[in-house]
DNA sequence: GGATAATGTCAACATGGTTGACATAAATTT
DNA sequence: AAATTTATGTCAACCATGTTGACATTATCC
């Protein structure tokens, strides 16, 4: 099954990158490498009783302080409900707090308290700690391939460069 | 928050793949990268009732035809009773059917019954439909790049290289 | 024959998603 | 000024997928 692929295909070697089998590594390998990368949040995450979506929503309310609810929404990717159980418990526990914004008054602009800064970086300093010791062992021109290929792998919304028009 | 990192530290040119900025930078990317990763299979899945857990264990029972239930578990990373309760469907279903290992009475060997390898054939087209699209974009050497990290992020016992003593 | 191993199953629970319906307050439109 | 739209919050019900703990069956091993 997993051979029938290559064969077809291998005669031209500079698109080896292309084989079904190259494509299928590639795929194994981005869900164990996300399995990675998100274990060590996980379960500093569980000493304290919240779980990856109360991190989500800590990283990007840190990553653009005064972020407001539905600006939030759009890029997590769920429903305002959803949302919201997780923010009114981190909110209640002090780790968030939501401003009234000044120019829209209907509108919460979100921040990190000086608890929700500290889990924050508990939070990121392991799970950066992981990624530098990636990045230093692949060596510059790996971690360039990886950020371009993830580039191109993620919606075009997402991209870096188009996530820069919102916040404040 | 975010700039204070970098000015520490980004006087070494040939690091500066290794602030803290950059290293957010991939964090973020990990995340969005890896949700349009599963966009494309988790539409399909939904249209068929099933989740990405049964996805999971369809791509690894397609990967290694014959592996038994244990090491599935090891694979995944879940207990018994979260496996068991997708293969039941999945066997139910007549997506995998579960026979008995001749050597070892015990055990269950798993396959991809014809249904259960055309929806692994429908999932995996599109998957490997955007990894090709993005390694195509990218080019060999991004793809290199991309690989490596990704191994380096892993945990080390589910690397390729380490993840072939088993099946059969 | 007794211990161990591989699997299955039941029940209870947690997390984090969903939809639908409805409420409030503020801004905007007419 | 009144009507409409927008941003947010909330309740309830449901689903998928993970967990623990307890227990049963069957096969293997010593």
């Amino acid at each position: 099954m997993q051979d029938k692929g290559r064969q077809g295909r291998s005669r031209d070697e500079t698109l080896l990158f292309l084989t079904d089998d190259e494509l299928r590594n590639g795929i194994e390998a981005m869900y164990f490498a996300y399995r990675g990368f998100t274990a060590d949040p996980d379960r500093i995450l569980e000493e304290h009783g919240y779980g990856r979506a109360d991190h989500r929503a800590i990283h990007f309310i840190n990553r653009s302080p005064g972020m407001i609810v539905s600006e939030l929404i759009d890029i997590l990717g769920v429903t305002k409900q959803s949302l919201n159980r997780v923010l009114r418990r981190l909110i209640e526990d002090e780790l968030v707090e939501a401003r009234i914004g000044d120019c829209d008054r209907r509108t919460r602009r979100l921040y990190l308290t000086e608890a929700g800064k500290a889990l924050e970086r508990h939070l990121s300093e392991t799970q950066r700690g992981r990624m530098r010791a990636a990045y230093r062992s692949a060596g510059p021109e790996a971690v360039a391939g990886f950020r371009t290929v993830l580039e191109r792998l993620m919606d075009p919304q997402y991209r870096l460069g188009s996530r820069f028009r919102q916040v404040k």
